[in-house]
DNA sequence: CCCGAAGATGCAAGCGCTTGCAACCACGGC
DNA sequence: GCCGTGGTTGCAAGCGCTTGCATCTTCGGG
């Protein structure tokens, strides 16, 4: 092994001819004879050539890196989007940095200028509370490409990449109905996450098309982690309004719900139907498995890479909405008419 | 907002020096005196200079960024791990990119080419499955310092930031064999993997020290996935040889054999004690919740982080083993005499 | 047979930063 | 008053690559 890496210039030589010559077939960019061409290649071949990154950063103002930022890096679900979007970018040359979203105080200036400074050829923002996204973008130049999951926001259409969160809850909840239920809880997510909203949304809608009401008193606020869903039923179960059904903002609040109904000594689902969201690897073990959507972490996150590299070499993309499929398990009964 | 980005140029004509002198005080080498010192950080700092990443990769060698690769990302540990590793490096300066491990095939030399092109200054292994880290480790040249998390490598002994797997089985086992349980099977994870190994090792030593036997009978494989806790106990259940307490390699295992004891009618805890490994964030709510040991995968990736950057730095680390910490929930019960 | 056009290729100027070496300055000792 | 010394600072040569422009061929039409 060579002590430095082969650059350019020993191509150069190896081939005779000049580096520009070099660089030229190695960006196909310009003509270039056939001849020289492969002369060229089989010159770099042999030399076993990786170009140096940084001299083409400097030298071209592209640096081949998109920076990933993210403020809810743990998250399972943010955590699959992440491994979609190392997936997406693998042997596309593109690398991806990724960073923690900054401090709610801070708004993301300082990450943004951090990746900046990295010359970064891109930037993808994950996560979609109500003021991360838009903070963060607002520091982000407007020559600089980026896209966001996890959430629309306004003046980004088409630069967004979102689960039809809706139209799961939409399918959930329409799913309880067709098994009987009609006084159906539900405990949402934290109301300041897109995600959540529409998923409440959904459910509203699903329920108003089946003329069935919503009461407020089956209406009871979470954060998206278990334990509040475990607080969820005790509070539901307080306001003494009887439910046959409960559908939770995502799995981690429906699997806390479960703990407190069993507790309490209420069997799911012969006593209370219970649907999540997300599908995450354990909600098929739990006792009873959990009926819930799945919403591909993964797809997403290829999706975002595509449609960022797409972005960044055309100065456009259109990114699709994700559909969510309903997973039926045992968690939910059809309600006996008693 | 400039068209381009200040350069130390911008910096050494507002400060009226030279820009080997900006260099110098910006990089903390060489002596300046006090007086150009402040000149030029109040320069830098007033025209908000951010310094290109690649200039100084290209000029002096060092690029600020550590390669991260892994085989199991999407896997919930490593996840916590690369959560962990971010954490790690903020406000170091470094950046950490990401990577797929490569290939069975492949044996990761791609993947070390790839990392090398980008002139990283150091590389991270994560995962500890039986050939990974090895093959790949084979690739990176004598001179890039690299770390291994997750595995103990022969000839890379201070290098492995590893939890004390088998301190915290052997303590599992003590507090089964402490609540009276004497036949207590184990579900293995996937033993090509040293995590799987060190946590079987703990146990037969606990089981060792108490004077109990380990019966092969007992002894069943898995793969550190749900699923196969659940094939688990159905292959144990079928042997015929009584057992009241069952540890398992990880909590997903645990849940997964959760699940086949319940759907046996063999009742958790009272009819049989469960424990696992890993007190993921679902792990406290499930019925009954799971006994199990922490493994701080955050806390691994920031010890990693900071042991690779002393690395660099000094040519040398050392590396703490972390330990792995019992928590006690509800899923182990005192065996009554019968 | 000459000239212009088009096709190939080389030249050289950077991109922004680091760093070895030289230059410069002030100061104290001889 | 001269020179050596040590502390500061500037010069300029790259690091490896891209790219506008110049140069040089080669050809075909007039």
């Amino acid at each position: 092994m060579r002590l430095t890496a082969p650059t350019i210039k020993d191509i150069a030589d190896r081939a005779s001819v000049s580096i520009s010559t070099v660089s030229r077939v190695l960006n196909n960019k310009s003509v270039v004879s056939q001849d020289t061409r492969q002369a060229v290649l089989k010159a770099a071949e042999s030399l076993g050539y990786e170009a140096n990154v940084f001299a083409r950063g400097l030298a071209g103002g592209k640096s081949m890196t998109v920076g990933v930022v993210s403020r809810e890096i743990g998250c399972t679900f943010y955590d699959t989007v992440m491994q979609g979007v190392i997936r997406g970018f693998v042997g596309t040359g593109y690398s991806p940095i990724f960073m923690e979203g900054g401090s709610e105080e801070d708004f993301g200036g300082e990450v943004v200028q951090k990746l900046t400074s990295r010359r970064v050829d891109g930037i993808m923002v994950l996560g979609g509370s109500d003021f991360f996204p838009e903070n963060l973008l607002r520091h982000v130049p407007e020559s600089l490409p980026a896209i966001v999951i996890g959430k629309e926001v306004k003046g980004w259409e088409k630069r967004c990449v979102v689960a039809d969160n809706f139209g799961g809850a939409y399918q959930a909840t329409e799913l309880l109905i067709a098994k009987g239920h009609r006084d159906i809880a539900i405990i949402r997510g934290d109301m300041r996450l897109q995600d959540a909203m529409r998923r409440y949304d959904g459910y509203c809608k699903a329920m108003a098309d089946a003329s069935l009401e919503v009461y407020p008193d089956l209406i009871q606020n979470g954060d998206f982690l278990s334990h509040s869903g475990m607080m969820g039923i005790h509070a539901l179960l307080a306001r003494g309004k009887p439910f046959t059904a409960v559908m939770c903002g995502n799995d981690q609040m429906a699997i806390g719900a479960k703990l407190a109904l069993q507790r309490r000594g209420i069997r799911v689902p012969e006593d209370a139907s219970l649907i999540g969201f997300d599908d995450e690897p354990l909600s098929a073990y739990v006792s009873p498995p959990l009926t819930t959507l799945t919403q591909s972490g993964v797809e997403m996150g290829q999706i975002a890479a595509k449609g960022l590299m797409e972005l960044i070499s055309t100065g456009s993309c259109d990114l699709p909405v994700t559909p969510c499929n309903l997973i039926e398990r045992e968690s939910v009964a059809t309600l006996r008419s008693h």
